[in-house]
This record gives C-alpha cells, sequence and structure tokens, in this order.
DNA sequence: AACCAGGCGCATA
DNA sequence: TATGCGCATGGT
C-alpha cells in the first residue's frame, strides 16, 4: 500500500528508477544581485507540460507569467519556496535557488513516477485515450497536505479564477514573505489562531468557519490521512477530502467526482460505469477526464 | 443581468 | 438512497 508519511522535504518512496535521470543541473545565473539568494539553477525535467500541470485544476499558486503573449512560463510557490517553470528550445526547464531541486521540486514533481505507462493503463476506450493525450503532459504534483485541504475547501461551489483570488489574499494576510511580494502558504497553526471575523478581507463567504475549523483540526494534530478521516471535518464533503486525498496525500486512486466529471461520465460512458476501472491510478485518469473536458475542444454536447 | 462555480449540510420523502 | 434548498460571493 501507499505510504500514509507526509511527503514534505524529504524521503521518498522509493520506487525511483531507471528515469530517474530525467533532471540535470545545467548552471548558475551570473550573481551580483542584491542578495546571494537570487543565484538560481536551471534543471531540465522531461515528460512535463507546465501548462497542462498548472492548468489542469489540481493547484492554485502557480501563474501564467506576463512577459510574451504565449510564452509558456509559469511562476510558484511551494513548501515555502518559489520556482519557475517555462519551455524554451523544446525543452522544459525549472528555475529555482541551488538545493531546493533536491529539497523540494523533484518530489513535488513527482519526476520518478511514469506517467507514459499510466496512460498505456487509461487508455481504456477512445475517449480516455484521445484524454490521455491531451493531458499527457500532466503530472499529479506532490502537494502539502494541509495546503491542499485549505484550498480545497475554499474551492467548493466557487470558480477558479476567484478560488485564487481567495488564496492569494490568504496568503498575503497570513503567510510569510518569502520573496518581495511572494508569500508561503499560511500554517494550520498560524490560522488556528484566527476567528472567523479574521477571514473577512479574503471574501471567502460561507467557508471562512470551515477553513477555521480544518486548521485547528490539523494545528492538533488530528489525524487526517485518509479521505474518510478528512469527510468527518465540516465542509468537507466527498469531493474536497478526494481532492485532499489525490493532491494532496498522493492517492493516486483518489477519484473526485465534481460537476465537470460528472458531465464526462454522463456522456461519455455507459450508465453503468465504475471508474475502479482505472484503479490503482483512478486520480490520473480523472484529471485527464476533467482538463480535456473542460478545455472546450470537445465542441459536441 | 441572470446564471453558475472542481459542494456541503441538512431536511424531507 | 435520492432529491431540493440555502449558503456568500463574484466571474462570465
Amino acid at each position: 500500500m501507499r505510504s500514509k508519511t507526509d511527503v514534505e522535504l524529504s524521503g521518498r518512496t522509493a520506487h525511483a528508477a531507471p528515469q530517474a535521470r530525467q533532471y540535470r543541473a545545467k548552471r548558475d545565473l551570473p550573481q551580483g544581485g542584491l542578495r546571494p539568494t537570487e543565484d538560481v539553477e536551471e534543471i531540465e525535467i522531461t515528460g512535463m507540460s507546465p501548462k497542462a500541470t498548472f492548468e489542469c485544476g489540481q493547484c492554485f499558486r502557480w501563474d501564467a507569467d506576463e512577459s510574451g503573449a504565449d510564452s509558456c512560463s509559469y511562476s510558484g510557490v511551494a513548501f515555502g519556496k518559489t520556482a519557475r517553470v517555462y519551455e524554451r528550445d523544446g525543452k522544459v526547464l525549472l528555475e529555482a535557488s541551488p538545493g531546493d531541486f533536491e529539497a523540494v521540486w523533484r518530489d513535488y514533481f513527482d519526476l520518478d513516477e511514469d506517467y507514459a505507462a499510466i496512460r498505456e493503463k487509461v487508455g481504456i476506450d477512445g475517449h480516455m485515450r484521445r484524454a490521455a493525450e491531451f493531458g499527457a503532459g500532466i503530472r499529479i504534483l506532490r502537494q502539502d497536505r494541509w495546503e491542499a485541504l485549505c484550498s480545497f475547501i475554499i474551492s467548493q461551489c466557487n470558480n477558479i479564477p476567484r478560488i485564487k483570488k481567495i488564496i492569494s489574499a490568504l496568503c498575503a494576510n497570513f503567510g510569510e514573505e518569502i520573496a518581495a511580494g511572494v508569500y508561503s502558504f499560511p500554517s494550520a497553526e498560524r490560522l488556528a489562531a484566527l476567528t472567523e471575523p479574521d477571514l473577512a478581507p479574503l471574501r471567502a463567504g460561507y467557508r471562512a468557519k470551515y477553513i477555521i475549523g480544518a486548521a485547528r483540526a490539523f494545528a492538533e494534530g488530528r489525524e487526517l490521512d485518509t479521505a474518510e478521516k478528512l469527510l468527518e471535518l465540516e465542509g468537507v464533503g466527498k469531493k474536497v477530502a478526494s481532492c485532499v486525498a489525490l493532491f494532496g496525500l498522493h492517492d493516486l486512486d483518489a477519484f473526485p467526482i465534481d460537476t465537470w466529471v460528472k458531465k464526462a461520465l454522463a456522456k461519455r460512458f455507459s450508465p453503468d460505469f465504475d471508474p475502479k476501472i482505472f484503479s490503482p491510478y483512478a486520480g490520473v485518469a480523472q484529471q485527464y477526464m476533467f482538463y480535456y473536458e473542460r478545455s472546450g475542444v470537445l465542441e459536441n454536447d
């Protein structure tokens, strides 16, 4: 079975194998900035599309950079670190502080998983093969458990631009400034010390109560390492719990059913279709379905 | 200007 | 088990 330990900054479960050499350090940029922390290293990563990975709805803290209309460059924050991922000369490059790759990003981007093999397994019919092909560059990010829980509580009955806006305000108000104008995701402990009115500036509506409640449960050390346990939190139902399982616990078999996936299931599969057919990668299949359905390339209705 | 968004909790049948 | 409603807010 899967490890229940948190993914945090260190030990990955060692299915590390052959394709572990998907990356290589390239260079350091010239220093001369004001701070030594402006040194960065560039690392090539393969089998990953920034657009697909950051826009398939699994995360809310990566944004396309302005520069050059379609430069396909994203900047984001995770585990208190910043990075930029972009394409150049047909390669995907990760730009981050030296040391952060091994400490954070290698694990975060799930670089040891063989997604080509997973796509093969979930391509059970024409539609799924097309969906998997369309989302081929998606990697399921190993996100922080608390961040995933809090983020998907906010996501309920909300649209993605506003979800990002609320989370951004949450970080700016209660996170730590880790770089100029860049904030970490606030810890559960920090939010646990707040009360509902403190969250008013976020404009999170009825979700504020759920955020505080979840923060307190998490900070108190309640066991929240399965979807079943997460379900006991107020404001966490099946959908949010399975999103947290998939993105925060890296349970690749969790299958969140939202409006888009519900639509896909109704329109493109037989009434008695059981997503368990995708096991143990139902969650990855779900992401392909979601990203494909939401993309707009499926004209028909 | 309605309609609805990666829902949930609760009431009712 | 299944459906319906209110909930806060604002994007499209």
